[in-house]
RNA sequence: GGUGAGUUACUCAAGCGGCCAAAGAGGGCAGACUGUAAAUCUGCUGGUUUUUACCUUCGAAGGUUCGAAUCCUUCACUCACCA
């Protein structure tokens, strides 16, 4: 069916830490033999449906685990959610109501199963048992672990010297995340490295509750953003969305530096290694130009997501404004009442945020009208159509009536 | 609750009566060079067709002054130390 050392290296490829691998290699070993399934849990907060590739890297790994024998029990967390995971941050969270926590959800699955094998998968929300534990269940939880083993946790003995403020309630995170693995009976869980002490905590209250087994743990890194310094995020603005459309996808993966391709190849490429390498060393010795192998990446990227076709019409279309200079064909078009002063159609047009940045950018040569650099801040444009384009990516359809 | 420090543009941060649309850094945008990138170099980075000008900005509201980001008063918020 599979050969159990190669299917070991694949799971350990981009890890950065597997926290009892005899145990993994146990569970291949017996799915192999004798076809027993295993669970492999991952949790997600609900307040952030849209995932990007950041977060692909973790589903891909799980895809991996299905393949190998897994069921992934995919957790929502609904309730732990509301408390907010103390990594990192301080702000308050709202608590979500249930209408938009089942919301959240059907978009996760939508996007996760673009990945992820629908059959080998459960969708769980953590709030069932949670709820269903009361506040004796939860006090009974609390006794498992104290407050001074609490605070070996990195962020918490950092703010707690800091004298940060730490809510109480922060301390529940973990246990409950680490419960989830009780009631759940998970053989593996899989997080990112921030999670490390959360995932950890899935491994003592198993123990602590006679489960008759401890999870292995698996921490993938968190994805660097294009950027190429900062992890992959939101806020950052540095990630690819994995709804985005294909031409945005492509161009954002070719705008991404050498160095950072490898690391993507290697965390988000469905290729093996050995082929990796292979492309990597034809790249160094000039045989295969970067570029090409960061279209091939980009590619492979918009097939997962989008399809065959639509990789193709992306590239070509990138290549058409890139390389041979032509035009994009989606140009936003609008229509503008004649004649216009340059700055002002521009800004109508999108293009620019005020007349004063467009003169700037005219005088800076960084304009063109109908493919021709522009100089004359003070030219109108009568009536006709033009294609306005200020730098290389912004472009607009313009009708002077 | 007490005491002290602070709140400046996208972010950090200088300015402490006029030369302030406000230094510097980062970020962003653009140009050159490239591979489409990275690195590097250069320019720009509140608004307005009065563009060597005008208008609105330095937590909020008042006040002093010919003139305030700068001084005074009140308010709001943030932080630190003490309780």
């Amino acid at each position: 069916m599979f050969d159990l050392d190669e299917a070991f290296k694949e799971i350990q490829r981009g890890c950065v830490e597997i926290i009892d691998e005899k145990r993994v290699k146990e569970l291949l070993t017996s799915y192999l033999k004798n076809g027993e399934t295993f669970y492999v849990k991952a949790g997600f907060d609900p307040t952030a449906p849209d995932l990007h590739l950041g977060h692909t890297v973790l589903i891909q790994k799980l895809a991996l685990f299905q393949k190998y024998g897994g069921i992934v029990q995919f957790i929502i967390g609904d309730f732990t959610g509301m408390i907010g995971d103390p990594t990192g941050k301080n702000e308050t969270r709202k608590k979500l109501d249930k209408k938009s926590v089942l919301e959240n959800a059907k978009s996760y699955k939508e996007q996760v199963f673009m990945i992820l094998d629908p059959k080998k998968t459960e969708v769980l929300f953590n709030s069932k048992w949670i709820d269903e534990l009361g506040a004796s269940g939860m006090l009974e939880l609390t006794t498992t672990f104290n407050v001074a083993r609490m605070l070996e946790r990195e962020d918490f003995d950092k703010r707690y010297k800091s004298q940060t403020p730490i809510s109480i309630s922060e301390f529940l995170y973990p246990l409950l995340q680490g419960y989830d693995s009780v009631v759940l009976k998970s053989d593996i869980e899989l997080g990112g490295t921030d999670q490390k002490f959360n995932l950890l905590m899935g491994r003592t209250l198993q123990r602590s509750y006679n489960v008759g087994k401890e999870q292995a743990v698996l921490m993938m890194p968190l994805l660097e953003g294009l950027d190429g310094i900062n992890k992959m995020s939101k806020s950052l603005n540095n990630y690819i969305g994995v709804t985005e459309d294909a031409n945005s996808m492509f161009g954002k993966i070719l705008s991404i530096n050498d160095s950072l391709m490898w690391r993507y190849y290697e965390l988000l490429s469905t290729k093996t290694l050995d082929d990796i390498r292979v492309l990597k060393e034809n790249v160094r010795v000039g045989f295969l130009h970067p570029k090409v192998a960061k279209e091939q990446l980009a590619m492979e990227i918009i097939e997962r997501f989008h399809n065959e076709e639509k990789a193709k019409i992306a590239k070509e279309e990138f290549n058409n404004i890139h390389k041979q200079n032509l035009l994009p064909t989606d140009i936003e078009s609008f229509e503008l009442d004649g004649p216009i002063w340059i700055a002002k159609a521009l800004v109508d047009a999108k293009l620019e945020p005020s007349t004063s940045n467009a003169r700037r950018d005219i005088k800076q040569g960084a304009v063109k009208i109908d493919q021709v650099k522009i100089s004359d801040e003070q030219l109108q444009l009568q009536s006709g159509t033009y294609i306005l384009q200020v730098g290389k990516r912004k472009f607009a359809n313009v009708k002077v009536k």
